[in-house]
DNA sequence: AGCACA
């Protein structure tokens, strides 16, 4: 009722207790990793990890009260902080003074996984994938996989709970290997718990559900549609079908990547014919559509792994698209379609949803106009520095070294010019919402 | 970076 100062003031207040409460834990993290910083404090009794919405607090409730101060005190004065994988870890007391491990549904533990790949959609990971991955356990009997509102899923059904259980402790919060997945993918985490299923009825063998102790099982004629796009080749070998449209997915999207500044990233391999941009499980893909295979090849190959920007932003990963033909029907900083004559640009401009769209954009595009009143320039396969005109960016026209730096990351491909091997540093566009204030914004973050 | 579970 009342918001008295009283509950206020305890919320923050270090009360010492034998239960400790730690934040800021990296999502990963096991319950051997967090015993593993504890322990040397005194004996734990329990500890319940990855809570919260982001899976990044824990509790870990010590034998003795005095167990639990000498840790916090600890770290109270050390310089060292207490970390996890590099991630500086917060301690306080919980304000509970001790740990419920209220065993719900989904912790009880039984024959059947209900799994939940996060960061893909169906189509990402195929279910010989997944079978791949926890066979690794044991004998998989069957597996559903079904698309909810929490993401793709699949049901996993093990002969015992014994087998599902060391499935789960191994699994829960990894990933799936990179090289299983397509290479738009940059990270699916596997949230697992416990189904109350014991025994999944599967009617089909399909793409979607197997059933591994009955083989002659009928097929489903959907299974069919499955194989025709399979993720891997029978050999486990990736098998991509090729495609003059590219599918791009933006990591690390801190800066604004609108259809000018992947049409001036992608114009450097040849002509860009159309370009959607949309957002999907919270991150932003592209297609890209070159007029043939080739080019977008030529493209892909290039650009790969690299950043837009410098510094890790904007980090593309690229595959074929199983379109051919893309159907932009707005004009705006989300789609375009650049071998459309202007009247019919124009006439888009007034259809509705491109004025809603045209709202949404904080960044005016300059290359638009030039274009609009110029097909012929729209069909400009590659370099113009006529086209960077009021950007401030030093762009490499193609031909030249890589004009795109190489990411940092351990994925980088190797094969790719080192980090400052020539005049590498990235393209830039203006209005980088992340730029200093009162700074000019020709200057790549990280200067 | 700021408290689970019913």
């Amino acid at each position: 009722m009342s918001t008295s100062s009283g509950q206020t003031q305890f919320r923050y207040t270090q009360t010492p207790s034998k239960v400790l409460h730690l934040r800021n834990l990296p999502w990963e993290c096991t319950e051997e990793e967090l015993v593993e910083i504890c322990k040397p404090f005194g004996k734990i009794v329990n500890t319940k990890c990855n809570v919260g919405a982001n899976r990044n607090q824990a509790f870990v409730e010590f034998a003795d009260l005095n167990q639990a101060i000498s840790m916090v005190s600890y770290y109270a004065s050390s310089s060292e902080p207490a970390q996890v994988r590099g991630k500086t870890v917060y301690i306080q007391y919980s304000n509970r003074h001790e740990i419920v491990n209220n065993r719900s549904m989904g912790d009880v533990a039984g024959n059947v996984l209900l799994v939940t790949i996060e960061g893909v959609e169906a189509g990402d990971v195929s279910i010989d994938v997944i079978h791949l991955v926890f066979s690794a356990f044991g004998f998989v009997h069957k597996i559903a996989t079904f698309e909810k509102a929490a993401g793709f899923q699949a049901l996993i059904q093990f002969t015992d709970a014994e087998t599902a259980s060391a499935a789960r402790n191994a699994l829960d919060g990894r990933s799936i290997p990179r090289y299983l997945l397509p290479e738009h993918v940059n990270a699916c985490h596997l949230r697992i718990s416990f189904s109350a299923h014991t025994d999944l009825n599967i009617k089909f063998q399909s793409h979607r559900s197997r059933d591994y102790t009955n083989p002659y099982l009928p097929v489903n004629a959907s299974a069919i549609e499955g194989t025709l796009q399979p993720a891997l080749g029978p050999d486990g070998q990736k098998k991509e079908h090729e495609s003059n449209v590219l599918l791009a997915s933006i990591e690390n999207m801190q800066y604004a990547v609108t259809v000018d500044v992947l049409h001036t990233v992608f114009s450097a391999f040849g002509t860009v014919q159309k370009i959607a941009i949309f957002e999907k499980n919270g991150g932003m893909q592209a297609l890209i559509q070159y007029p043939d295979i080739n080019t977008a090849a030529v493209a892909k190959e290039a650009l790969e792994g690299h950043c837009i920007y410098d510094g890790g932003y904007c980090k593309l990963h690229l595959s074929y698209s199983r379109h051919t033909d893309l159907n932009v029907k707005a004009h705006n900083d989300r789609s375009r379609d650049y071998t459309l004559p202007e009247a019919s640009i124009l006439a888009m401009q007034h259809m509705p949803g491109a004025a809603s769209a045209a709202t949404t954009s904080w960044q005016s595009p300059p290359m638009y106009g030039a274009m609009a009143q110029n097909p012929d320039r729209a069909q400009m396969p590659a370099w113009d520095p006529s086209m960077q005109a009021g950007r401030p960016a030093a762009y490499m026209p193609p031909g030249s070294t890589y004009p795109y730096a190489p990411p940092p990351y351990s994925g980088a491909p190797s094969n790719q010019a080192p980090m400052g091997a020539g005049p590498q540093r990235m393209p830039m566009y203006g209005n980088q919402p992340a730029s200093p204030a009162g700074m000019p914004t020709t200057s790549p973050p990280g200067y």
